[in-house]
DNA sequence: GCTTGACCTTGCCCCTGGGGCAGGGTTGTT
DNA sequence: AACAACCCTGCCCCAGGGGCAAGGTCAAGC
């Protein structure tokens, strides 16, 4: 007749374990002494010990009833059942795995590998971090609200940007990105945005028409990120409308 | 501005997951609108999508604000950290899954591969397997509570099994396994334990000094695990002491 | 105007496999 | 008589949400 922490000790698990065990239904409860303490025999450390065996090979313990209890066939199949799912979880935690290594790259977060390249090219045009990282978190954006318009919305940036008028224009972007909004600056650029707007062919994006109106507005939301460029697009608008 | 659904589902993750980060600190409280409703822009989209993609690639929650707050050595060292974690739940997992194989043959169970010849070579002579199952859970305790001793007995018994008059005196402890304690054959069976005790040199067995009392009366307590068992027990130790 | 269904709010309990602590009782040894 | 080492129950905690209750809100269709 021994205690329960002879009892665990014996079976190599904690105390607690062996009370859970108890809860759970999987080991039967002893009989008590006269102080109220557990008093285990032989067959409880058999009982035990297989238990711990089956829970330490990764057997939940809601299954190990079935397990230990089952003959032959019902065993077999409910330990496959419990394979194929330590496999399952084996994969998941692979595949996640691997995705964080993907993640190791900053940029990579969340963007398709085509996206990165064009964030690649604005680096390399000299375009300061800062932009870029708005640039960035305008196509995260996109991809979340949009995914099927941005493939037809990429082509078009990367065009832009062949554009030497336009490319200055964004440096001006770039530049006045944390100016205030009544920075003297903002005139000249406000200017050659709506300059290079009108000469730039207005075909209408067949990608955008579907989308709701929630989803445009957000994604019209990105434009006014920074103070400045919220006056910039009120008076490019200003411009536009003039004539 | 969007409700907590329509972020949600384009961060794809559901709105108690978006509530969850929320009250982790993960993600800021957005303003209410008249209503209560929470109100997102395109921030939080950004955001989100952010801590969902960390969140699918194995990152802790507790681990997020680390690895999106900081730059870029800490940062590093975060992700190290998460890898190395992840790399430790797979083996564990893996681990787990061999052990699993390993229980397929039911034998198997928690004993040595010794013991496990020892009972094969029980079943080639023909002993019934209910007695081979109370042989085996016997080797189980013993594998448990007195695990250095196991591999001193157990030469002990593959020897006894070359004796015949032994195998024979097994094959009745086998017969009576499930007997009455009055059965007629037990008078028979203790007779022939008694003799061969008498003719089989008595040494002391040196592994068993060292155990502690409540391992060896756990040890003893096998014996009387069938009622007809503990009887035997008796009329041996009686017929013994007669002479 | 009224209903219906979809959406939002907070709060609570559930899952795994125990860990850890509080507060109190029981042993066995000195 | 004190002390350490056990034992008891009951409670809260961990990750990452799932699911439900009970109630408030909004838009569409009749």
């Amino acid at each position: 007749m021994i205690t329960i922490g002879q009892l665990a000790s014996f079976a190599g698990c904690t105390v607690k374990a062996v009370r859970t065990y108890h809860a759970r239904g999987l080991l039967p409860e002893p009989p008590r002494d006269a102080a109220g303490y557990r008093r285990y025999d032989a067959r409880s450390v058999v009982d035990l010990v297989r238990i711990v065996t089956l829970v330490r090979s990764g057997v939940p313990l809601a299954q190990v009833p079935a397990v230990l209890g089952a003959g032959g066939e019902e065993q077999q199949a409910a330990v496959e059942r419990i394979d194929a799912d330590l496999g399952r979880r084996i994969e998941d935690l692979r595949h996640r795995r691997e995705q964080l290594r993907l993640l190791r790259a900053p940029d990579r977060l969340c963007l398709p590998e085509r996206v990165v390249a064009y964030l690649e090219r604005l680096r390399a045009l000299g375009v300061a971090e800062a932009y870029v990282a708005v640039e960035r978190d305008g196509w995260i954006l996109a991809a979340a609200v949009a995914p099927a318009s941005v493939g037809g919305w990429l082509p078009v940036k990367e065009r832009l940007l062949d554009d030497p008028g336009y490319v200055e224009v964004l440096r001006g972007y770039a530049a006045v990105l944390d100016a205030a909004p009544d920075d003297p600056r903002l005139d000249a650029l406000a200017a050659a945005t709506a300059a290079l707007v009108r000469r730039t062919p207005q075909e209408a994006d067949p990608a955008d028409v579907d989308l709701p109106r929630a989803v445009l507005d957000l994604l019209a939301s990105c434009g006014t990120w920074s103070p400045a460029w919220a006056a910039l697009g009120e008076r490019v608008g200003r411009l536009l409308a003039e004539r």
